[in-house]
DNA sequence: GTAAAATGTTAGCGTAGGCTAACAAGGAGG
DNA sequence: CCTCCTTGTTAGCCTACGCTAACATTTTAC
């Protein structure tokens, strides 16, 4: 089942609102994505059509397992791609927000798996000792510790956030 | 001006069959893009009121400067990406060219220009001698090495191609 | 120079997914 | 219990961009 791009973005924030909040709404949903209520009325109606949602006229949204399954694979693979961004071509984030939730769609799983096992490489390189210092761009050593400290700064700021 | 991604296709195609072949013709546009003429059609006449081409009813079509310099961007764009993914993530290069096709649309020209960066300094770090042999996963030396081997061996297939 | 083939165009259909305007349902406070 | 506000729905419009069927023009071949 091949889905638009628009509608995996759906099941991502229905998934979100369902795990921070206990239930999605249409309202809320639109709000989330930026868009009006009727785009989601007519947006919820396809996706239970495809059974990932469960949903009646007037009643609440819930995911169905499918839906659910598919939802974690997205959020997975958009994490993949920020990180990516973040972390390693330094992107500014909230630019990388927007840009993963277009790539993410371009991207075959197969890709996605490709660049998670390239981004853990770069991370968990063995030490190799740099002849100059700790801040040589030419060291592959040296740029692994800055994008590893990136990424540990960037952890930090999140728990502090929450 | 924002292109929409079928646009920014077109462009690219229009481009690759004035260089190879002196001009386009709705024909090989639609060959080339999989697509029927009369799509061909009507898009090459979105791109005529974006004043990025210029064509008359049965007459031949031409990029304009405009339309060229936009032409080169989006296959710089998508070469960087296609390279990313061929001799980074090893990505099979059939495959590469089709997520290429639409990652391009959903990277902005500063990631882009970021990506190129990360691209060439994974290619031309300074040597570093690894402790083990050329073939150690755990060093980025080794890596660097069987990244640079992929890609001369990826450019002299396209000689011989040619 | 004309007939056939190739090429280009028009008209109109379908889907996806935004939008607004207007209406319907449900809950909270007086 | 009724009114009002929030939330949800329906109807219908618009754009992008595929498609087919049918027609027009241009090129080619004899």
């Amino acid at each position: 089942m091949k889905l638009t791009n628009s509608q995996e973005e759906y099941l991502k924030v229905i998934y979100i609102l369902e795990k921070s909040t206990g239930k999605s709404r249409v309202t809320d949903i639109a709000k989330k994505l930026k868009i009006t209520k009727p785009s989601v009325n007519r947006a919820i109606k396809s996706l239970r059509d495809l059974d990932l949602i469960e949903y009646e006229v007037y009643g609440e949204i819930n995911l169905t397992y499918k839906g659910e399954e598919i939802a974690k694979e997205i959020i997975k693979k958009h994490d993949i791609i920020k990180m990516f961004l973040v972390d390693i071509l330094e992107v500014d984030e909230k630019d990388a927000e927007e840009e993963a939730k277009s790539m993410k769609y371009a991207m075959s799983p197969d890709t996605t798996k490709k660049l998670e096992k390239y981004i853990s490489k770069i991370m968990d390189l063995g030490d190799l000792d740099c002849e100059y210092d700790k801040n040589n761009p030419k060291c592959q050593s040296c740029i692994k510790v800055t994008i590893k400290n990136r990424l540990s700064k960037r952890k930090e700021q999140k728990k502090l956030k929450a």
